[in-house]
DNA sequence: AACACGCACAACCGCCTAGTG
DNA sequence: ACACTAGGCGGTTGTGCGTGT
Protein backbone atom coordinates (compact mmCIF):
# COMPACT_ATOMS: atom_id res chain seq x y z
CA UNK A 1 0.00 0.00 0.00
CA UNK A 2 2.87 2.12 0.22
CA UNK A 3 4.02 4.98 -2.04
CA UNK A 4 6.98 4.41 -4.41
CA UNK A 5 9.33 6.80 -2.39
CA UNK A 6 11.29 7.19 -6.19
CA UNK A 7 8.80 10.06 -6.71
CA UNK A 8 9.07 11.75 -3.50
CA UNK A 9 13.16 12.23 -3.99
CA UNK A 10 14.23 15.67 -4.41
CA UNK A 11 17.15 16.91 -7.07
CA UNK A 12 15.53 14.30 -8.96
CA UNK A 13 14.83 15.98 -13.13
CA UNK A 14 11.61 15.96 -14.48
CA UNK A 15 9.77 17.02 -17.62
CA UNK A 16 10.50 16.44 -21.55
CA UNK A 17 13.66 14.17 -22.04
CA UNK A 18 16.68 15.27 -23.76
CA UNK A 19 18.06 13.54 -26.43
CA UNK A 20 21.43 12.78 -24.58
CA UNK A 21 18.78 11.18 -21.87
CA UNK A 22 17.10 9.15 -24.49
CA UNK A 23 20.29 7.76 -25.65
CA UNK A 24 21.25 7.24 -22.28
CA UNK A 25 18.73 5.13 -21.52
CA UNK A 26 18.22 3.36 -24.61
CA UNK A 27 21.86 2.30 -24.50
CA UNK A 28 21.62 1.02 -21.15
CA UNK A 29 18.67 -1.05 -21.64
CA UNK A 30 19.74 -2.59 -24.74
CA UNK A 31 22.99 -3.82 -23.59
CA UNK A 32 21.29 -4.98 -19.81
CA UNK A 33 17.92 -5.15 -19.98
CA UNK A 34 15.61 -2.65 -17.61
CA UNK A 35 16.21 -5.14 -14.42
CA UNK A 36 14.44 -3.56 -11.65
CA UNK A 37 13.17 0.18 -12.85
CA UNK A 38 13.93 1.41 -9.16
CA UNK A 39 17.57 0.97 -9.89
CA UNK A 40 18.23 1.64 -13.51
CA UNK A 41 18.83 5.34 -13.29
CA UNK A 42 21.45 5.17 -10.99
CA UNK A 43 23.12 2.38 -12.95
CA UNK A 44 22.24 4.22 -16.10
CA UNK A 45 23.47 7.29 -15.13
CA UNK A 46 20.25 9.35 -15.20
CA UNK A 47 18.71 11.83 -12.70
CA UNK A 48 15.17 10.29 -13.16
CA UNK A 49 13.19 8.99 -11.08
CA UNK A 50 12.72 4.91 -11.85
CA UNK A 51 9.14 5.17 -13.04
CA UNK A 52 9.84 8.12 -14.87
CA UNK A 53 12.57 6.22 -16.99
CA UNK A 54 9.87 2.94 -16.79
CA UNK A 55 7.22 5.30 -18.87
CA UNK A 56 9.70 7.07 -21.06
CA UNK A 57 10.85 3.55 -22.25
CA UNK A 58 7.24 1.73 -22.80
CA UNK A 59 5.72 5.49 -24.13
CA UNK A 60 7.94 6.24 -26.30
CA UNK A 61 11.49 4.66 -26.89
CA UNK A 62 10.51 1.00 -27.10
CA UNK A 63 11.85 -0.13 -31.23
CA UNK A 64 8.39 -1.83 -31.71
CA UNK A 65 6.15 1.27 -30.98
CA UNK A 66 4.03 2.23 -33.92
CA UNK A 67 3.79 5.55 -34.55
CA UNK A 68 2.23 8.02 -36.91
CA UNK A 69 -1.92 8.22 -37.65
CA UNK A 70 -4.62 5.77 -35.86
CA UNK A 71 -5.88 3.93 -39.08
CA UNK A 72 -9.74 3.46 -39.44
CA UNK A 73 -9.37 -0.64 -38.44
CA UNK A 74 -7.38 0.78 -35.44
CA UNK A 75 -10.37 3.55 -34.53
CA UNK A 76 -13.06 1.02 -35.16
CA UNK A 77 -11.29 -1.64 -32.96
CA UNK A 78 -10.78 0.81 -30.05
CA UNK A 79 -14.47 2.04 -30.40
CA UNK A 80 -15.84 -1.59 -30.31
CA UNK A 81 -13.42 -2.39 -27.63
CA UNK A 82 -14.04 0.68 -25.46
CA UNK A 83 -17.75 -0.18 -25.61
CA UNK A 84 -16.86 -3.25 -23.60
CA UNK A 85 -13.55 -2.94 -21.81
CA UNK A 86 -14.62 0.83 -20.47
CA UNK A 87 -11.13 2.80 -19.77
CA UNK A 88 -9.13 -0.03 -19.62
CA UNK A 89 -6.60 1.07 -21.80
CA UNK A 90 -3.70 -1.55 -21.35
CA UNK A 91 -6.48 -3.84 -21.89
CA UNK A 92 -7.52 -2.16 -25.00
CA UNK A 93 -3.90 -1.97 -25.91
CA UNK A 94 -2.85 -5.67 -25.91
CA UNK A 95 -5.28 -5.60 -29.19
CA UNK A 96 -3.03 -2.83 -30.91
CA UNK A 97 0.52 -4.22 -31.93
CA UNK A 98 2.71 -1.09 -31.50
CA UNK A 99 0.45 1.26 -29.70
CA UNK A 100 0.98 2.27 -26.12
CA UNK A 101 -2.22 2.67 -23.68
CA UNK A 102 -1.33 5.90 -23.41
CA UNK A 103 -1.38 6.94 -27.21
CA UNK A 104 -4.89 4.81 -27.06
CA UNK A 105 -5.60 6.95 -23.97
CA UNK A 106 -4.52 10.19 -25.71
CA UNK A 107 -6.46 9.53 -28.86
CA UNK A 108 -9.55 8.72 -27.51
CA UNK A 109 -9.95 12.17 -25.33
CA UNK A 110 -8.85 14.15 -28.32
CA UNK A 111 -10.57 12.67 -31.07
CA UNK A 112 -13.11 9.36 -30.49
CA UNK A 113 -14.62 11.05 -27.11
CA UNK A 114 -15.72 14.24 -29.19
CA UNK A 115 -16.87 12.04 -32.46
CA UNK A 116 -18.82 9.94 -29.66
CA UNK A 117 -20.55 13.03 -28.54
CA UNK A 118 -21.25 14.16 -32.22
CA UNK A 119 -22.72 11.13 -33.05
CA UNK A 120 -24.81 11.00 -30.29
CA UNK A 121 -23.36 8.44 -28.16
CA UNK A 122 -22.27 9.00 -24.35
CA UNK A 123 -18.85 8.19 -24.20
CA UNK A 124 -18.67 7.37 -20.71
CA UNK A 125 -21.99 4.83 -20.81
CA UNK A 126 -21.63 4.19 -24.26
CA UNK A 127 -25.34 4.12 -23.42
CA UNK A 128 -28.09 6.13 -26.55
CA UNK A 129 -29.56 9.92 -25.57
CA UNK A 130 -32.70 9.69 -24.98
CA UNK A 131 -33.79 11.29 -28.47
CA UNK A 132 -33.62 8.30 -30.61
CA UNK A 133 -31.85 9.89 -33.81
CA UNK A 134 -29.42 10.81 -31.80
CA UNK A 135 -29.05 7.15 -30.84
CA UNK A 136 -29.83 5.95 -33.88
CA UNK A 137 -25.45 5.27 -35.19
CA UNK A 138 -24.81 4.03 -31.88
CA UNK A 139 -27.18 0.69 -31.96
CA UNK A 140 -25.21 0.83 -35.69
CA UNK A 141 -21.87 0.62 -33.63
CA UNK A 142 -23.60 -2.00 -31.54
CA UNK A 143 -24.72 -4.03 -33.82
CA UNK A 144 -21.48 -3.99 -35.69
CA UNK A 145 -19.66 -4.87 -32.42
CA UNK A 146 -21.55 -8.10 -32.52
CA UNK A 147 -20.24 -9.13 -35.64
CA UNK A 148 -17.01 -8.14 -34.76
CA UNK A 149 -17.01 -9.80 -31.61
CA UNK A 150 -17.72 -12.85 -33.44
CA UNK A 151 -14.76 -12.69 -35.62
CA UNK A 152 -12.42 -12.31 -32.89
CA UNK A 153 -13.72 -15.72 -31.19
CA UNK A 154 -11.98 -17.26 -34.19
CA UNK A 155 -8.86 -15.54 -33.86
CA UNK A 156 -8.78 -14.64 -30.22
CA UNK A 157 -10.70 -16.72 -28.55
CA UNK A 158 -8.68 -17.44 -25.89
CA UNK A 159 -8.33 -13.23 -24.43
CA UNK A 160 -12.41 -13.39 -24.67
CA UNK A 161 -12.62 -15.67 -21.68
CA UNK A 162 -13.94 -13.15 -18.97
CA UNK A 163 -17.55 -14.17 -18.41
CA UNK A 164 -19.01 -10.66 -17.16
CA UNK A 165 -17.21 -9.29 -21.03
CA UNK A 166 -19.01 -11.84 -22.65
CA UNK A 167 -22.23 -11.34 -20.83
CA UNK A 168 -21.58 -7.37 -21.28
CA UNK A 169 -21.56 -7.45 -25.13
CA UNK A 170 -24.60 -9.83 -25.22
CA UNK A 171 -26.74 -7.51 -23.31
CA UNK A 172 -25.21 -4.92 -25.64
CA UNK A 173 -26.00 -6.62 -28.67
CA UNK A 174 -29.43 -7.45 -27.42
CA UNK A 175 -30.19 -3.78 -26.53
CA UNK A 176 -29.08 -2.49 -29.82
CA UNK A 177 -31.17 -5.25 -31.34
CA UNK A 178 -34.57 -4.04 -29.03
CA UNK A 179 -33.50 -0.41 -29.41
CA UNK A 180 -33.14 -0.98 -33.38
CA UNK A 181 -36.05 -2.80 -34.21
CA UNK A 182 -37.99 0.07 -32.06
CA UNK A 183 -36.46 2.54 -34.08
CA UNK A 184 -37.38 0.74 -37.19
CA UNK A 185 -41.31 0.64 -36.01
CA UNK A 186 -41.57 4.00 -34.65
CA UNK A 187 -39.80 5.79 -37.94
CA UNK A 188 -41.75 6.37 -41.06
CA UNK A 189 -39.68 9.35 -42.90
CA UNK A 190 -36.10 8.45 -41.76
CA UNK A 191 -35.13 12.22 -41.55
CA UNK A 192 -31.33 12.38 -40.39
CA UNK A 193 -29.31 13.50 -43.11
CA UNK A 194 -26.84 15.13 -41.23
CA UNK A 195 -23.95 12.60 -40.92
CA UNK A 196 -23.68 9.29 -41.79
CA UNK A 197 -22.58 7.09 -39.36
CA UNK A 198 -18.64 6.18 -39.71
CA UNK A 199 -19.21 3.17 -37.88
CA UNK A 200 -21.13 1.47 -40.22
CA UNK A 201 -19.40 -1.42 -42.19
CA UNK A 202 -20.22 -2.99 -45.18
C1' DA B 1 3.49 40.67 -37.28
C1' DA B 2 1.67 39.77 -32.91
C1' DC B 3 -1.37 37.81 -30.04
C1' DA B 4 -4.99 34.50 -28.45
C1' DC B 5 -6.82 30.25 -28.61
C1' DG B 6 -7.31 25.32 -29.21
C1' DC B 7 -5.37 20.93 -30.05
C1' DA B 8 -2.26 16.99 -29.57
C1' DC B 9 0.59 14.47 -26.95
C1' DA B 10 4.37 13.68 -23.60
C1' DA B 11 4.91 13.34 -18.92
C1' DC B 12 3.58 13.42 -14.13
C1' DC B 13 0.68 12.16 -10.07
C1' DG B 14 -1.46 9.26 -7.08
C1' DC B 15 -3.90 5.04 -6.35
C1' DC B 16 -4.12 -0.01 -6.78
C1' DT B 17 -2.38 -4.63 -6.78
C1' DA B 18 0.66 -8.55 -7.02
C1' DG B 19 4.67 -10.29 -5.14
C1' DT B 20 7.81 -11.10 -1.39
C1' DG B 21 9.76 -11.69 3.19
C1' DA C 1 -1.76 -12.86 8.27
C1' DC C 2 0.59 -8.82 7.82
C1' DA C 3 3.69 -5.09 6.19
C1' DC C 4 6.11 -3.33 2.67
C1' DT C 5 7.66 -2.39 -2.11
C1' DA C 6 7.94 -2.14 -7.18
C1' DG C 7 5.49 -1.96 -11.02
C1' DG C 8 1.29 -0.98 -13.47
C1' DC C 9 -2.61 1.72 -14.49
C1' DG C 10 -5.85 5.57 -15.36
C1' DG C 11 -6.63 10.45 -14.69
C1' DT C 12 -4.81 14.82 -15.21
C1' DT C 13 -1.65 18.48 -16.34
C1' DG C 14 1.90 21.04 -18.88
C1' DT C 15 3.89 22.45 -23.00
C1' DG C 16 4.80 23.12 -27.77
C1' DC C 17 2.81 23.88 -32.10
C1' DG C 18 -0.57 25.23 -35.55
C1' DT C 19 -4.31 28.16 -36.82
C1' DG C 20 -7.38 32.04 -36.69
C1' DT C 21 -8.07 36.93 -35.85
Amino acid sequence: MGRSPCCDENGLKKGPWTPEEDQRLIHYIEQHGHGSWRALPKLAGLNRCGKSCRLRWTNYLRPDIKRGKFSQEEEQTILNLHSILGNKWSAIATHLPGRTDNEIKNFWNTHLKKKLIQMGFDPMTHRPRTDLFSSLPQLIALANLNKELMMMDHHHHQQWEDHAAVRLQAEAVQLAKLQYLQYIFQTTTPTNTTSTPPLLNP
